[in-house]
DNA sequence: CATGAATGAGTCTTCATTCAT
DNA sequence: CATGAATGAAGACTCATTCAT
């Protein structure tokens, strides 16, 4: 399938580095069938994007609407990024390490996707019922997601090398320190 | 100067969408001159690294080696590298978000330079004299670095609004929760 | 209808710039329509040319059948070419401008065509009557429809902005100065 | 040299169905030096026709200048036309077959040009003075080059056998009878 | 038969790198 | 040494043609 491969080699190599034909070799698709479905390389990455994110929202949605205050939310949010970047390494690196800005002009950056400002917006709730500790909710958010994501990057990069499945209680435990009463 | 107008470029572009004109017309140094002092344009890439991730590593020692404790150490990382962030941002995005593995194959990623691994042993330090909470020394560090480097990425790509000199307090906070006693 | 719409495209474009797809597009038939009436690109424009010649010839035949002396024939033939311009502009445009040397390389060229062969025998007729001035019959027959050809062309255009049937007269006036007597 | 082996090609084959590669072949020059002189194929094409118009003028002007009355003019006018169609074929090729619109579109059609617009102005005066007959001068025009340029192009296509400078004086006779008094 | 998705050779163009000056 | 014109391999993309449905 082409989005598939396509998706491996941006991550493995970076948008640019990443030619036709060398997608075309991995999908075993033809430049002319490519170009049949995408208009460009660029609207490639684009529909490679949306897809890996509408994927990610969808099972965001179906874990966090389970849950019931703040902690479970964000533990849900944790659990799902950990589970992905376990079960499915090239989707998550393809939401977090690509570089979008070389082929994404008016697409909205990942932070601004919907799982991050509900985040955002599980956070400044939980400011507000007083679940968590006062001050910029926008800084809560940065802190708790920093640290999740952060482990992500060095998990994907190989300088992690346990199952975040195995560790992610622990570093749950710390995002959740930055932002609790 | 050759080496700045390459990285301004890099960090803007990425890698593979600088082209070596662009770099001669930008530093106004000419193709010969660029190929003397550099075997290709990957060498190039590879030497921005080195001298940004030095100079780095020399404020850094500068910084820390006059702290006496755990969380004065970590403090003083946090404000370099907020400061940095601000005075120099090219420098600080060309080590936090370049891929890479876009051009470097042999040389150390960032989470393993110098600063990372000393982070890493001054919090392994912390935990042994028992300044910072038990548990794995690595996914501690990862979890305080974790939250300053999540916020420079932000701060870099124009979500964060706020100078990171004035937001860094409670960053630093928020990061020193994940791991304090 | 194919040949209809390939023609105005071809006039439009010249046969190079032309895409199958776009005939399709304009023509609502198939590719594999196309390719089972016509064998490839290049033959479907030689169809179009025959067509178009072949139409024009038998119009041709038509007037020039009818009339009787020399200046007569010449006139009619003079009439048709103004006539078919207004009223089928695409038709004499792919017969006066397109290069058929781009894909035709079996079929006659226009100049030898069956109207110009009998414009050539009109004339050389015309000559041996003593309807016409001695001379060349072959510069003279170039010379009557160089001035036809040339009005049409810049008729078709657009650089002479009335219609060929009102200052026909005059053009015809002047392209039989160039052979009568 | 470039142009020279451009305007070959594009004069044997047309625009379209010139490839870069045929002209890096015919002219010894790389791909990367032809795209050094010229921004696009379509600036190379745009530069043969300035080049050619332009020295065509040069001429033009040179021998239209030495001459006193409206007979003698057109008469240098056609004898230069023919000299250059015997001389340099492909200029003359270029300049009345090519189908410019293919690739120019800020550029002046061939009839708007510099010499053609001067014989329109020297058959304009040529009425006024009574040297030749009243009517459209734009028609008379049109019919005078019609009979020179129709030549040219039967010449070009190997119609015509002989050289105009042999057949010349008996064409510019039949293009003077459409204007004379 | 008709269709149009798929093919892949070939197009224009860019750019890392070299080397004569 | 420095220069920048020249090289040509490789990239994104198009389109005449085929063939499974």
């Amino acid at each position: 399938m082409v989005l598939r491969a396509a998706r491996k080699l941006f991550v493995e190599k970076g948008y640019h580095a990443v030619s036709i034909p060398a997608i075309v070799k991995d999908s075993g698709v033809s430049t002319g069938a490519i170009y049949s479905y995408f208009s460009s390389k660029e609207d490639l990455a684009k529909q490679v994007y949306e897809q890996t994110l509408d994927h990610f929202e969808a099972r965001f949605i179906e874990r966090v609407s389970s849950s019931s205050n703040t902690y479970e939310k964000l533990r849900a949010f944790a659990r799902l990024v950990f589970e992905v970047t376990e079960d499915d390494p090239d989707a998550m690196e393809y939401m977090v390490s690509i570089r979008h800005e070389e082929f994404i002009t008016d697409a909205v950056p990942l932070c601004y996707s919907e799982p991050f400002r509900w985040i955002q917006q599980i956070v400044a709730e939980g400011i507000e019922k007083g679940e968590l500790k006062t001050g910029d909710y926008f800084l809560s958010a940065v802190s708790f997601t920093g640290v999740i994501i952060r482990a992500v990057e060095l998990r994907l990069s190989g300088v992690v090398k346990e199952s975040l499945l195995e560790v992610g209680d622990e570093l749950i435990t710390n995002a959740w320190a930055t932002i609790k009463v």
